[in-house]
RNA sequence: GGGGGUGUAGUUAAGUUGGUUAUAACGUCUGCCUGUCACGCAGAAGGCCGAGGGUUCAAGUCCCUUCGCUCCCGCCA
């Protein structure tokens, strides 16, 4: 705002946030919402707010019509004529960047009377999410939402700048599409002049900008709006917005330094950053997720095998039960440690998981001629040599994730001291989870998590996942997703073992624990892309029907390409340090996807109805 | 689909073991006030206690059903 020159034709000379003391003596027109009044009777001063600060009226040589006065209710649109001048010493105001000047009104007119708003922006009294989202125009007018519009605004035209610069293009791609299987629920919107047919929106634009590739377009981008109708999250909305990038003739190396090198530009990371990559398999061990905060230590190390003959039957059941995992995670004392009473309620933590509880030891002594000790809950079953093997696997987990620790700056751990956390269940996925959420929930309460962004990219993510219900493999990315170089023998075995074990030539953006975004290199030979439509089960019809454009022009010279989506909204989620995706977006919708201000979805009109040829059940 | 939290003046909250007229702050209205800036002071109005049903002499409070918001699990290729 500062370097803006202003056109001609607005009716306010200058911004409510813009006058300072050099500005004294000039004669100025402001307009914006009452923001205060404070009438302290001879007396009167208004506060007028937009977008850009606060201004102080005073009406000290006001000479107007008392009752335009009167009409200035609180939220009302005014316009104001008078002199900007200077504050008597007594009365500067160091707290408002406009403190030392104050407008002494001429002339003022109401353009707009408020009623009283069931809420006031910025007020002492913060409204419910129900209440803002029915009125988020009005929550709207709080800065700290207008700035993250800006943000975005701003994030928005960096990426365009950054990826023409590239020389990406960009496409727009339909958003009446077709109904993708195998992916998320898709958003369906009935036709008109095709009775009994839907178009879908898209869950993402992977197929078109596939067959941009296709087309010879070789770098393709698009903010493009995605939509899935599954449930929500704090981080999660219906429709969201992707950074969506394809390219031809490339390996995995492009889109990492692209995507690097773009980032730098937007979290303005220092220019010798470079992104770390780390294995899924490693990702999963020793965080139990493949999108890890690695802001700080604390690894999760299997201890399952140490337990198989265990006196403690919780433990040694899980330990002996074929896919069971338990995994410990050491908390030095001296960066803290939990109460009894913490201890206990480390259980709510992991219920959700399905687990009922977190098992712990302490560990005390040890330095000079103190003995060491272990007491305290699960202690008694815990011998020399289990501990001793614990103590080591923490060491070699240390070793092996050492380039991390490195690059984001962590500190290994130098003390026996400390308290032990096992979490167990027969369900190692439960497990994994349950020791991620754990391992936040001690980083946070110990104030272990540093404020930085802590990238990282994680790859060889497995191909495929087993539904043991269905009986069937799921692509674990998307179906058009290349298996790894080294593992295509195992693609094409008819071994459910080593398809299991097939890798993918796939890729996330991680971020302090949230996925940024993914990709992969895709399949570009019209084999390979029905041996993977064969592995996940579909019928010729089904390709036919679903994928039979797409397969079919695979044949007419497909280029090598690959490429990465990034949500936009969590790249500022992420830049305005907020955990929840409402936040960026300007009219989101609630958890349960309508949207509280226009009261959507509604009932079709009887109309629309008979146009659409809709039959309600 | 499942679980947790929550719903009380316009708004945000308090409300004990079920017991008189349901409190407070901000906002609104009235009056006073010449340097306030979360202005101050005095007063007033303002309630379907989310909705429906039940228990009870008596329900904001206990029970059942239901709805909204929110967080999490499942789900999100």
């Amino acid at each position: 705002m500062k370097e803006l020159k202003e056109l001609k034709g607005l009716i306010r000379d200058y911004t409510c946030g813009q006058l300072r003391s050099s500005n004294i003596g000039e004669s100025v027109t402001l307009c914006g919402w009452v923001n205060k009044n404070r009438d302290l009777g001879g007396l009167h001063f208004v506060d007028i707010r937009d977008k850009y600060g606060l201004t102080q009226l005073s009406f000290a040589n006001y000479k107007g019509d008392a009752s335009v006065l009167k009409n200035a209710s609180l939220e009302s649109v005014i316009k104001v004529k008078g002199k900007v001048a200077a504050r008597p010493a007594e009365a500067l105001n160091s707290k408002m960047p406009t403190g030392e000047i104050e407008i002494l009104v001429e002339e003022m007119e109401v353009l707009s009377k408020a009623k009283e708003p069931p809420f006031l922006p910025n007020a002492i009294n913060q409204a419910t999410e129900e209440l803002k989202l029915k009125y988020r125009y009005l929550d709207l007018r709080n800065k700290y939402l207008q700035d993250i519009i800006a943000l975005r605004s701003e994030v928005s035209l960096k990426v365009r700048n950054f990826l023409i610069t590239h020389g990406f293009v960009e496409v727009e791609t339909p958003i009446l599409y077709k109904s993708t299987p195998e992916g998320a629920r898709d958003y369906v919107v009935p036709s008109r002049v095709h009775p009994g047919r839907v178009y879908a929106l898209p869950q993402s634009p992977q197929t078109l900008k596939q067959l941009l590739m296709i087309a010879n377009t070789d770098k393709y981008f698009q903010l493009c709006r995605c939509f899935r109708d599954e449930d929500l999250r704090a981080d999660r909305q219906p429709e969201f917005t992707q950074i969506d990038i394809e390219v031809s003739f490339l390996t995995q190396d492009y889109i990492k330094n692209l995507i690097e090198d773009m980032m730098k530009v937007l979290f303005k990371l220092p220019e010798n950053f470079s992104m770390p990559i780390m294995d899924y398999k490693l990702a999963m061990k020793y965080f139990g997720s493949d999108k890890p905060d690695v802001r700080f230590p604390l690894p999760h190390v299997n201890v399952t095998d140490l337990f198989t003959s265990s006196a403690f039957t919780n433990l040694q059941e899980v330990a002996s039960n074929t896919g069971g995992l338990i995994k410990a995670i050491f908390i030095p004392k001296s960066v803290g440690e939990l109460s009894r009473k913490d201890t206990d309620a480390l259980k709510d933590v992991v219920s959700p998981f399905g687990l009922n509880g977190v098992y712990f030891f302490k560990v005390s002594g040890g330095s000079g001629n103190n003995k060491q000790e272990r007491s305290g809950g699960i202690a008694k079953f815990i011998d020399d040599n289990i501990y001793q093997q614990m103590c080591k696997r923490l060491m070699s987990a240390e070793e092996e994730l050492q380039q991390y620790y490195l690059a984001y700056g962590l500190k290994k751990v130098s003390e026996s001291e400390g308290q032990w956390f096992l979490v167990a269940d027969k369900n190692a996925d439960a497990t994994h989870s349950a020791a991620d959420v754990l391992r936040k929930f001690l980083a946070q309460k110990f104030s272990m998590i540093k404020d930085f962004y802590a990238f990282l990219w994680v790859n060889n993510f497995p191909l495929f996942e087993y539904d043991q219900k269905e009986g069937r493999f799921y692509a674990k990315h998307h179906p058009f997703t290349a298996p790894h170089h080294l593992d295509q023998e195992k693609f094409f075995s008819a071994d459910h073992k080593q398809l299991s074990e097939c890798r993918a030539e796939a890729y996330d953006l991680v971020c302090n624990g949230y996925e940024l975004g993914g990709g992969s290199l895709r399949i570009f030979n019209q084999e390979m892309q029905e041996r993977m439509f064969q592995i996940l089960g579909l019928t010729e019809d089904q390709i036919k029907n679903q994928f039979g454009f797409f397969v079919e022009a695979l044949q007419y010279g497909t280029p090598p390409h690959g490429g990465v989506a990034l949500g936009l909204d969590r790249v500022l989620m992420l830049l305005c340090k907020s955990d929840n995706i409402r936040d960026v977006i300007a009219f989101p919708k609630t958890t349960s996807a309508t949207d509280l201000m226009a009261q959507s979805p509604s009932a079709p009109s009887d109309n629309q109805i008979a146009e659409l040829h809709f039959k309600w059940v």
